[in-house]
DNA sequence: ACATTGACCGGTT
DNA sequence: AAACCGGCCAATG
């Protein structure tokens, strides 16, 4: 089965509009619930495509150690402002702020 | 068909 | 903490 990057972008641009303000998710984990794992990659080029402008909250997204995008310092005071907390280190807190779809069900 | 490029990931020095 | 490495995979030249 030949990779649908239409259907995926669709699929990326849905979760990532789901987080809700003051959690994250890392691009492993957008790939994931897209149903694409090891996709990662393919998750940066999504949003890098969508844009910082757009309604899709991009910022949310961060990587799997919860540092911000290399070219986009601002996010780091975005989601600051959202209530995100962050280490000494300068990466999010993952244990305490990723998202767990799940959990808005309960 | 082949090489390089990433908003990546996990593990090992 | 930081550098390094191998794996990953669509896109691009």
């Amino acid at each position: 089965m030949r990779f649908d990057g239409v259907a995926f972008a669709r699929e990326v641009k849905d979760i990532v509009t789901r987080i809700p303000k003051g959690k994250v998710l890392s691009y492993g984990d957008v790939a994931w619930l897209a149903g694409a794992p090891n996709h990662a990659r393919q998750v940066g080029k999504v949003l890098a495509m969508i844009g910082k402008d757009s309604e899709t909250p991009c910022h949310r997204v961060v990587n799997a150690s919860g540092r911000c995008a290399p070219h986009w310092p601002a996010q780091h005071q975005l989601l600051h402002s959202e209530g995100v907390r962050f280490l000494s280190s300068g990466a999010v807190n993952m244990a305490l702020c990723r998202w767990h779809p799940e959990d808005d069900l309960i």
